[in-house]
DNA sequence: TAAAATCCTAGTATCCCGATAGGGTAATTA
DNA sequence: TAATTACCCTATCGGGATACTAGGATTTTA
C-alpha cells in the first residue's frame, strides 16, 4: 500500500506541473487545492526540496516550484524517495536491498523468485511514467 | 511491501505442494523447515484452512495438507487472503475497493490513473503463477 | 489413557503513520 | 526598518498494524 505521504507527494508535484510559469507556489495554496493538511505537506516538500526534485523561495510571494522539468521527473525517483523501496520484498529491491534472515539462499527461494517478476513490472510502469505523463 | 504473514503463508503452501503424497504435515515440520516462528505460522495456517486452501487433520499423525491441486492455486488468491489488496490504493481495487477522502473525483487524479496501470501489471503477474508454477 | 496434534482466545511489545503544536529563521515588501 | 509571509525544525502523540507469545481446549491415534 503506498502510504499518504507518498500520494500527497505526486499530488504537489503534479499540481506545481500544472502551473504554467515556474512561480513559486506556496505550501497553503497546494494543500487547499488537494485537500492535504497543511504542515503534514510542509514536511514532505522539505523532503522533496532536499531530493532535489523542487526548489523553494522564501518571503513574500514565496513558495516552492519544479527545479527540473516534468519530463525528466520519473515516478521511480519520486516514488523511492517518499515511500522507500518499490519492490514487495527487502530481499527483491534494487535501491533498498536486504536479505531476509530466513531464506538459507535467495535463488531456491519461490516467494523471491515470484516478487523479482512482480517487481520488474512494476518498475515497468513507474519508470515509463514521468510526471509529465501523468498531470 | 509484503507482510511476513503472507511470505510464511506462500512458504508453507509450497512446502505441501512439495509433498508427494497428500499426508498431514505438522506445524512443527513446517516451521522448521523454513525457519518460521511456530505458533505464528500456526495461527497462518488457520486462516488458510478457513479460506479453503488446506485441510487439516487433528491428533497424533495429523497436520495440514492442499485441498486443492497446486495448480488450481492462483497466487493472486492467496495473497489477497493473507495480505488483503493487491493494489497499491484503496481507490484502485477490485476486491477492497474504498474512495478516497480526499480526491473530488477519481477519473481526473494523477495517482489513480497510475496506480491503475500498476495494478494491471502486478494482476497480470500473480494471476499467471499458480503454487505448481513456484514450486 | 497418554501423547500428539490442531484449534481458539488473549495479550503484548514494538514500530510506523499521519497529523499537530509551537516556534525560529530568513527573505521580501511597504 | 518594521511587518508580513513563508520556509524550516523539533517534538510529540494517538491509533493501528505487525509479529509474535501464552495458555489452554479439543480431537485423534497408538
Amino acid at each position: 500500500m503506498l502510504s499518504k505521504k507518498t500520494k500527497y507527494g505526486i499530488k504537489a508535484l503534479t499540481f506545481l506541473a500544472r502551473q504554467d510559469e515556474n512561480n513559486p507556489v506556496g505550501v497553503g495554496a497546494i494543500s487547499d487545492a488537494e485537500q492535504i493538511s497543511h504542515k503534514y505537506l510542509e514536511s514532505i516538500l522539505l523532503e522533496l526540496k532536499k531530493a532535489g526534485f523542487v526548489g523553494a523561495k522564501k518571503g513574500k510571494g514565496g513558495g516552492y516550484y519544479l527545479l527540473r522539468s516534468a519530463q525528466e521527473i520519473r515516478m521511480t525517483n519520486v516514488i523511492r524517495v517518499l515511500e522507500g523501496p518499490i519492490a514487495m520484498l527487502p530481499c527483491v529491491s534494487l535501491n533498498y536491498y536486504e536479505r531476509c534472515e530466513d531464506c538459507p539462499e535467495e535463488a531456491t527461494c519461490s516467494v523471491h523468485q515470484l516478487m523479482i517478476q512482480v517487481r520488474d513490472q512494476t518498475l515497468g510502469v513507474l519508470g515509463a511514467n514521468t510526471l509529465a505523463d501523468i498531470v
